[in-house]
DNA sequence: CCGTAAGCGAGACGGTACGTCCAGTCTTCTG
DNA sequence: CAGAAGACTGGACGTACCGTCTCGCTTACGG
């Protein structure tokens, strides 16, 4: 779990500077109770409750915990929730094909099995409407897990425009959104049934050739 | 407002076949009272309540009408929360230009400006995040607005394949999403902040020409 | 019941002037919530709940009524405890008997049966515990219970003192405590067994005759 | 401070053996704990604390003391009271006096001031009440007051019987209550306002006399 | 044009969850 | 080992809504 979860400020702040030698007196936080609570929620989602139904005491009562100790920790559902998506992240796959091309396949490949793919979805589409519904948290989704795959995406992009396999007519942020965004779209848009295998690549080619017929018979 | 607000069971089977001429007696439902329920909640989205802050308790007061009347007309929240949204709807815009590069424009201008711009962005991410949280009323919402969207941009795609300006060797379901896709990206990863004026014709042009630099000057 | 338990207000008040023609609007009480909710007090305690066992939460579910229907009526513990205990109250005996002498034994009889005999006095012993921890509910019982009492043993005392059947040179309420104080004395002190059947004849005579030994066989 | 507050057994139990040399190994425990605990209650019910509102918690943190030490110490809130009431103990007077009238007067002033005095009302109130709302504790109280109390009160009145000062016919108990009861009627039933000083000579000359007009002028 | 059925605002009903606080116990570190 | 600190489970606190149920009206139709 993230050691946010350990610190309930910084769940919501973000910045985590450590406080380090911050006197340690008492007795210390349960472990235990920390993955208890997490699993809770996601065993509680996994078997259908909605976001509504999703009730604290309800959590606690899962995870054979008090209540209080929940709240020691997180300072509501919503901080709480944050540190339940992140608990289900994944690190980004390595970016460093031979072509850009390969890169951006790897990317939205991995887009459509974490994230998207069909095991999480009930949850995901649970918890990230609900992070959705709330601009705050929805900003500290956007920091500690958007942006970083957003970032990545860019520098492939980048890297495509030096080696000239990227136009560079358009700015980049703008070509990024046209490869997530029709992934997005799959998943939003259709019912969020599960994503069929080849569509990474399917995507990348489509977006990268254009829609228009090409005007020779294939693209190299 | 629909008329499925005045029958709460169809507001979510989607089916009205009108029980004819049920008999009709006593006191006719107000109609002041349909609005000024519906109003009361786009004022409080827009006066910031999140999801889980309103209320029916809330609503209705803010209404000035009493609870049994919203219970009345709607089974819920879920189903008070669809005649909102659809409350919100527009006709789409006729789509008969001159070229389907055109069309796709105003498609995709079309859903700028409703369903995503500014105005309406606390509003709409508040009661689609709901929705989204919800398979069977995600199910209808799809069902009554987003199919009727989709199926227009299927039409023109099309007939972009008849008259040759769209490329054949997608489905064209596939290539829909290259051009709703982007727009979604913008909207909901980068802060729901207003989608600037020219976007529609960038995004439509680029999908149309591919991100891959063009061999030639231009796509004549 | 007092009809005081229907006006929380008035509970700790005292005063209840009646509000009149007050604008009765909505659902009316349900007078059955009211006495389920004293009626669960009461078996409470006799089964041997003390004071702090007794919960709000607790009578709620006895009485089969919902907590807020319990805050509807009253402000909190202490205000029903109020309400329960002059539940228990029955009216003074009449005091017209022959002689000064006898009305005292009725007036000690009565407070030897109601109030401080075994059957309440669990019961009691837990109340007034409870209310004697509390300034102004002391108050308030006092005001509404106490007094009453009171002042019909100083109306017998001056009538006696009239008749020549009292002492006239000390005053009234002085005296007054020499005869309700050994019968409190003996329910406090003496681990509130129950009190034994002549008791308020034995108090009142010796009382009246002094713990000196007469000169002569009776005072004629 | 009583001994009995260092052996938490024998604070309900009242016999206390000591344990003699029972291997006292590591740390001593801090008499300022001690009494850092029963100062921290007195002084928490001097400033308003009903009994409800007097927490352990509270208690350990004005106590500057942690919980468990308190625990150590007593077996719960109940046993911890007893200690601080037996805190507020004072010796009995001296009852060799002329008189038996004279000692009952200095019995009585004894309890008038010790005890019912304005000064340890409220906190007296306070704790009182709670320990008559629990049997064990007010049987352990009365064990350990009370009856040296009375039975004092009894030793002066029957040298009072032997002496021909207190009339025989009656049960010793029974004239005990007499003299005792309207102190406490005094203290309980009129607001706890604090006792005059006269008081216990009044009482103790109109309980001897009798309330009847004596047929003569004085008792002799 | 009058009765009556269904509407209306109001608000009480039995419940559930909220977030806080305390009971009593347990666990760490420091003295 | 005792002590303070404070986390642990458990459960009550008083509030707010849930969706349902009366109340005493009002309103329009159909006989």
């Amino acid at each position: 779990m993230s050691r946010a979860a350990r610190d309930p400020q910084a769940a919501v702040a973000g910045a985590e500077p450590e406080p380090v030698a911050a006197e340690r007196r008492g007795r210390p936080r349960s472990a235990a109770a920390d993955s208890a609570i997490i699993e809770a929620v996601l065993r509680l989602i996994e078997n259908g409750a909605s976001m509504g139904e999703l009730s604290m005491e309800g959590i606690a009562r899962e995870a054979g915990v008090g209540k209080a100790t929940v709240y020691r920790r997180w300072s509501g559902k919503d901080a709480l929730m944050l540190d339940v998506m992140r608990s289900l992240d994944a690190p980004l796959p390595p970016l460093d094909g031979d072509s850009v091309r390969d890169d951006l396949v790897s990317l939205l490949e991995f887009l459509r099995r974490r994230g998207l793919a069909k095991r999480d979805s009930a949850l995901l589409r649970t918890v990230v409407s609900h992070v959705q519904a709330h601009p705050e948290l929805w900003e500290e989704y956007h920091r500690s897990v958007v942006r970083a795959r957003n970032e990545a995406l860019l520098a492939v992009l980048r890297r495509g425009m030096a080696t000239g396999e990227i136009r560079t007519d358009r700015p980049v942020d703008t070509l990024a959104d046209l490869f997530v965004g029709p992934m997005l779209a799959r998943a939003f848009l259709h019912r969020w049934k599960d994503l069929p295998e080849g569509l990474a690549e399917d995507i990348v080619d489509t977006v990268l050739d254009g829609v228009r017929p090409r005007p020779r018979a294939a693209a190299g």
